[in-house]
DNA sequence: CTAAAATCAATAATCATTATCACTTGATGC
DNA sequence: GCATCAAGTGATAATGATTATTGATTTTAG
């Protein structure tokens, strides 16, 4: 069995900005200052986030500056679109998080503190082909959530945060 | 690698209706007409559902008895608390399907005609068990869904059903 | 049988997300 | 450069699933 669960590392061709841009052109659409904004305040860093999240970094990192509500989202689906985010159902909210240049993983979810871990398997590929095989199912992708109690919140009973998706 | 994804059985000693009255007499809860008409209609047959679907079905069954919507849903939270039901979100909205009596089990979801098909495998709680050793992370659960095209689906071009989740 | 407590149905409220629409702006050709 | 115009934006309202509220109604203890 596979025991190393550590994340490798991806090489990419262009920025994200770059690969955002190209997208844009491939369908016609418009490269736009918002666009702009939101793509760069997205990979700033690596993190998981949901729209709310984005709409109050973007109001601190650009002051004046403001991107609407329903750009946010707009964008956000865009990008998603665009192979650059993935995003996944936490809680009743949409969260996202880089997938371009950025290693396949899945995550443990910790209960308390809202933490998301990330983790890879090459296991859960295996599984999927053989399933593949015997159902005759054409396997796009998947997404695995292991829940549960994180070392921090095991320690210290008390929860640290209670919404914060880092 | 384990190819075997059929599910297997479990057996119980205690019918699903039974289980109830024992979680909610030992939550100090009160067996009402309600909870009882519920969890008859949720049991009668092995599928996946939401709430609105178990409206539908108890006012079809149970012609004039009928369950308020608020009421569905706080049973519905009840049985997952009882461990009767198990829940995920799928598309925006929370599925539902039988926990107690029914092997533990992993999902194939097919993005076209939204079919859910259960699988077996050994495989995922080895990684899990993995994982919480290396991240002393205390694991009490996960939720896998295989995303794809379903056997029917990829013969007949034109999906059979929009949403009906069997 | 009676009363206190829990539960119910109906309604309104909430929350995240999406549609509408008048106004603005980026890409393209001149 | 600059005009043109479809795509994009923001403000707002709408949506759809779920939850809180509240007054009426059962249930169980005594």
């Amino acid at each position: 069995m596979d025991q190393d669960f550590s994340l490798g590392t991806v090489q990419v061709a262009l920025s994200p900005r770059e690969r955002f841009d190209e997208f844009l052109q491939s369908r016609g659409k418009r490269i736009t200052q918002q666009r702009r904004i939101i793509v760069a305040e997205v990979f700033r860093r690596h993190d998981h986030f949901d729209a709310e999240d984005l709409m109050d970094h973007l109001s601190a990192a650009t002051a004046g500056r403001r991107v609407s509500r329903p750009t946010v989202y707009r964008t956000l689906s865009e990008l998603v679109d665009a192979g650059l985010l993935r995003s996944m159902t936490l809680g009743g909210r949409t969260v996202y998080e880089h997938d371009y240049g950025y290693p396949q993983h899945d995550h443990m979810h910790c209960q308390k503190c809202n933490k998301l871990i990330e983790f890879h398997s090459d296991e859960v590929a295996q599984i999927g082909e053989a399933l593949a095989q015997q159902h005759q199912f054409r396997v796009t992708g998947h997404r695995l959530i292991f829940t549960g109690i994180c070392a921090d919140c095991r320690v210290q009973k008390r929860p640290t945060r209670k919404l914060d998706l880092v």
